[in-house]
DNA sequence: ATTGTCCTTAACCGATCGGTTTATTAACTA
DNA sequence: TAGTTAATAAACCGATCGGTTAAGGACAAT
């Protein structure tokens, strides 16, 4: 499927029903026919996104009779955090970029806000 | 398209390629032959994934004579940001056994200023 | 052994996705 | 005036997505 697995994480994370699971989910575990139940679909179609939450590894199911119950393993949700976090950082340093770029192409004319964030260093493109 | 704002945010994020022009574009702005060049794949793909991200509100283009000038407008991340952590934060405090591995991942990533925009709440272990 | 419950699998459907090639629009250059 | 460059638009393609219905599969209850 979608083999690198930051895109897994971000890719189940787009759609609103796994998320509703997923904060369902925070809340407790529970079984695939409870989560079933507060949506307007069948259950087929929420076991497969259970399914698409479980090959992101984010949660995981332990068999309990014949009912599954699903449960949160949120390892991959910490390098989606990482990487948002890694890229606002480069974004606040940004800022001196758009500066840097404002300054050089229109020379003086443009009202620059230098926003109220000191920004950190300057990194060039690599 | 994707209509809420959120899946919007993260069905962008969920492709290697869209990820690799954030982070081309965090390190400064750059036209799209500029953001095109180091992949392997034609001008009109890129441009799309352009759309992609222009749509989810996270890149836009100022027009530059005959060139697209493509810079970061972070908003709509805040919100992922927002959402991840505050998924993280209920996922804390229903599975502390993993918060030890939350704790030494999250030192050893950063040494980030977890500067202003401030979900101000927060931080727990300090 | 039969039946019912919980869930998954299979097959199918239309819509979207990620890419292509081929035009087309817009702006610069000679 | 052409001709070239930068980027988008349009049309198309196979693959995946998000859902359905219908058919199992495993366990529980009687």
């Amino acid at each position: 499927m979608d083999h690198d697995p930051l895109s897994a994480t971000f890719a189940a994370l787009a759609d609103p029903t796994r998320r509703a699971i997923l904060e369902r989910l925070a809340g407790g575990d529970a079984t695939v026919g409870e989560l079933a139940e507060p949506f307007a679909m069948t259950l087929p179609a929420i076991s497969k996104h259970l399914s698409v939450l479980e090959r992101a590894g984010l949660v995981a199911k332990d068999r309990d009779g014949q009912r599954r119950n699903c449960r949160i393993t949120a390892t991959p949700l910490q390098s989606a955090t990482s990487w948002l976090e890694e890229y606002r950082r480069h974004w606040e340093a940004n800022l001196d970029h758009l500066d840097a770029y404002l300054t050089r192409l229109q020379g003086a004319a443009l009202p620059v806000r230098r926003t109220d964030i000191p920004t950190a260093e300057q990194e060039k493109k690599s």
